[in-house]
DNA sequence: TTGTATGCGTTATCAG
DNA sequence: CTGATAACGCATACAA
């Protein structure tokens, strides 16, 4: 970066700002004393609190995190990378993050990797330049190696994976039980014909997923037939398409499970293109929860995946692992929504 | 923040880092002339750059960010507030800031105001706090003056407003036209009895907006019939009331504009518990274009907005108020996308 | 063209 | 308990 183009800053300067040094000669104490007070690093006497206190807000001084960083070694940020910035799921994640983070004085510094291993590493360099004080992936693609690799340097929380160690913690949800009570919801509705539209299958929660499926389908004693599994990359189009070669081929479904809503909500449209009625003609169930699918026609039917309480569970680990302290949190269960478009199968 | 609970930090040490001055000291040359070579601040002998270049890169040497803030006044990030991280047309905005800053080096720094005022103040704050190069706040609920204040301080871009100054700079969408578009195009349809699902009053473009449904209702010779104009807030649930109020008072209607895509879903909600088909028995037409709207059952007939190009240029706009030029930018005129919600008016 | 000295705003390490 | 003093890693006048 920065090797010609950079632009050249032609700005007014702005209003001095007002340093601790400063503080520290209105409120008559040292600057060293201002600087322990502020971080509650050592006693002080309550004379002295007090002045510096009283002189912090009127001169409305607000430490430089910039020297602090620098000085102190740590920067009070944490870098959060994701892999979409633009998507749903992520959206109430992050969310969680902010909310847990911001109480504290932590900020998050949030990037998006684009599902790209490579951008991903990127990314974490980055972020170690910034001088994170920790870092939490969101669902990676980089190995476990690279990840352990990365917790070497500093504290790491990732998503959706499986991975401890002195300074590494991990957040999984339960994909497999997910897709098994999904499966096992339409089963009970007295559907056999139940396809399944998967996700993409380089993530390990697709499979897990998937075996989840297969595993409902087997415990209930219906053989499994692979015409009735289609290959999806987690984006709507994937359950559009599944829908359209499902019909052309013929095959017979009276219900669907999508490994999750963004599929699910094409294969709807799919559905309704073909003339087919959710779920008088054809159940579906989706896996996430995303916000809108709530409001989708009819509501969608779906496996609650805690994305707000999984944002709040790795701020709270990463920090507690900052602290030095080994994290404790534990998502929960996956759980099952029923809502209208999943409905007993015509005899 | 940072009272008492902050926690200290107890990690053992990580490798240290390599600076500037071992890279200098390695090419045989002073530190001053790598720091110049890496922000092209001077012209240096081919020689030397190449030495330094050299040791640069055997080194795996990165400069570190908040040194460089520190020293040089700037921290080659900026700060982007939104109201809402977890919103997907904020979302695609942020995804354009990201990849329209990266190329050149700069990283953003995303906070949350939850369309909270005080919140978006605070943000303004703590951005400032951390040395931000430049603000990008997308559609502020802070004051016009408010706002002309931050901008006195350091470069600062928003969206959604008209605003201009030496260091601010605005980009606003077109949202009486998009109004109005959407409007003929329902009347084109053969609607007189549309509805009106307003945004919430308190922003700027829910009132363009509503104005442009009159102004199209008016150009068309249609009586304006206030019984047709439902208040909303811009969630779902507003659309989902709206038109249940709609039917509970027995008001006859064709048509549904709602001011913005999420309302629409739920007024589609509500006319498919009522029974009602979209577009057989009421044509629906949203504004926004969400990157979902095009997957609804029907597809969406809507406003587009061009979410992710506002970001890229709000992002480019903030680089050259930074870089002294005053942006020129503009944001492209709004576009109807006519989709499977809207059909003509049954005779 | 290049090196030296100084400062950026804090924290941390010493004495006292 | 408190105050000097030295880093932190880099950029920038200033001098050469």
């Amino acid at each position: 970066m920065n090797k010609n183009n950079m632009p050249t800053a032609v700005r007014a300067p702005t209003k001095a700002p007002v340093t601790l040094e400063m503080v520290a000669k209105l409120a008559g104490v040292s600057p060293s004393t201002v600087s322990r007070i502020l971080n509650g690093t050592a006693v002080v006497s309550d004379a002295k609190r007090l002045a510096v206190v009283e002189a912090t807000k009127t001169l409305g001084f607000v430490p430089n995190p910039l020297a602090r960083g620098l000085a102190g070694g740590r920067t009070f940020s944490i870098g959060v990378v994701t892999q979409a910035i633009d998507s749903p799921f992520y959206g109430a994640a992050l969310r969680g993050i902010e909310d847990e983070l911001d109480p504290v004085g932590y900020s998050p510094l949030f990037m998006s990797a684009h599902w790209n291993p490579s951008a991903e590493a990127r990314c974490l360099e980055v972020l170690r330049a910034r001088r994170v004080d920790g870092i939490v992936v969101l669902m990676p693609r980089l190995s476990d190696e690279a990840l352990q690799a990365c917790a070497q340097a500093l504290p790491v929380v990732v998503t959706g994976r499986d991975l401890r160690g002195e300074q590494l913690f991990s957040l999984k949800f339960d994909n497999f039980t997910g897709a098994l009570r999904a499966t096992e919801h339409l089963i009970a509705l007295g559907h056999t014909r139940i396809a399944f539209i998967s996700g993409d299958e380089e993530h390990p929660d697709a499979s897990e997923r998937h075996r989840g499926y297969r595993a409902a389908l087997q415990a209930a004693g219906i053989a499994f037939d692979p015409e009735l599994v289609l290959p999806g990359k987690y984006h709507e189009i994937s359950g559009l398409e599944a829908v359209h070669h499902l019909i052309s081929r013929k095959c017979k479904f009276t219900a669907i499970f999508a490994a999750n809503d963004q599929m699910a909500s094409g294969a709807a449209l799919g559905l309704f293109q073909n003339g087919l009625q959710v779920p008088e003609d054809v159940s579906l169930v989706g896996f996430d929860d995303l916000p809108t699918s709530v409001y989708a026609t009819p509501p969608l039917s779906t496996i609650h995946q805690p994305a707000y309480e999984l944002g709040r569970l790795a701020a709270a680990s990463i920090l507690q692992l900052i602290a030095g302290t080994q994290p404790t949190a534990e998502l929960p269960p996956p759980e099952l929504l029923v809502r209208g478009s999943s409905a007993p199968a015509r005899p």
